[in-house]
DNA sequence: CTACTTGCAAACTCTTTGCACCATA
DNA sequence: TATGGTGCAAAGAGTTTGCAAGTAG
């Protein structure tokens, strides 16, 4: 599961693919790159981002489906924007989300799972936190 | 926000309506009925349980994009499942997610928001956690 | 009585799938 | 070279919208 100590914290995208027993393609290698660079992008963000490179919508449906099960993309739900992705690579963290301007920002510092009344048996793979709320920024000048 | 000392631990539908201001209309408190009765439905076996008093699915959509924003209800994404619903009048919570069979429950003990390192002038309306991982039983007895 | 809701049906957008060609290991 | 991935185009689901009739306040 987790990477030999000595691994660089930020493993290349190929790195990454390998190491799932997935090849590392053009597609694959550039999604990951666009992911790494948005912050939290819808698919129609990260298509934008690797049309360029003639990478098709269908392509990045199917390795996104591909990541999602292998462990490296994580999909979040915001409403009024639906579906965004985010890689997994960081630290456990949560992920701060502003309702009036859609910002959705990390937020370091999630106590671990074990910390939560998870019943016995029930093996942990992975926590997703949300916090909804208003934005400081927000608050002071309301969007026009 | 918060109602006063004395208000029942569940406030019928039509309380909580009208205490957002919205009209306690037949098919909105069915909805709200049915999103208590259920674990947490989808669209679709919402639209199963009301559509007997002839509620159309239509009116099951805007009525639960109301009911969201009016911070009655909360939608969370599962994978292979797509939106679920649930009724937001329990104290928070977090949800336990099985990947393998799919079951979605809810979880106590959730350290409150305040202990994470949210940002000063955030102001933080609701915390959304999902555990994701498998449950005992699916370890012992992987489904067929 | 007036304004807000609902049902119906059609329009849309987002997402998935089949198949032939191409690239990685 | 063989297996698996990709692009294109079309199909399929789920979701949204317009409008006339109905209902809560």
């Amino acid at each position: 599961m987790t990477p030999p100590p000595g691994e660089p914290a930020h493993p290349t995208p190929t790195e990454i693919l390998r190491a799932r027993g997935l090849r590392a393609t053009t597609a694959r290698i550039a999604i990951i790159e666009a992911l790494r660079a948005a912050e939290h992008p819808t698919v129609e963000a990260l298509h934008r981002a690797v049309a360029p490179l003639g990478i098709a919508l269908t392509t990045v449906y199917r390795t996104l489906e591909t990541l999602e099960h292998a462990g490296v993309v994580w999909a979040i739900h915001v409403p009024e924007t639906g579906r965004t992705y985010h890689v997994g690579t960081h630290p456990p963290h949560a992920h701060l989300l502003c309702e009036s301007c859609g910002r959705l920002e990390d937020l370091e510092g999630v106590p671990p799972a074990a910390d939560w009344a998870v019943p016995e048996g029930f093996s942990v793979a992975h926590v997703q936190v949300t916090v909804f709320g208003t934005c400081a920024a927000c608050r002071d000048a309301p969007p026009a």
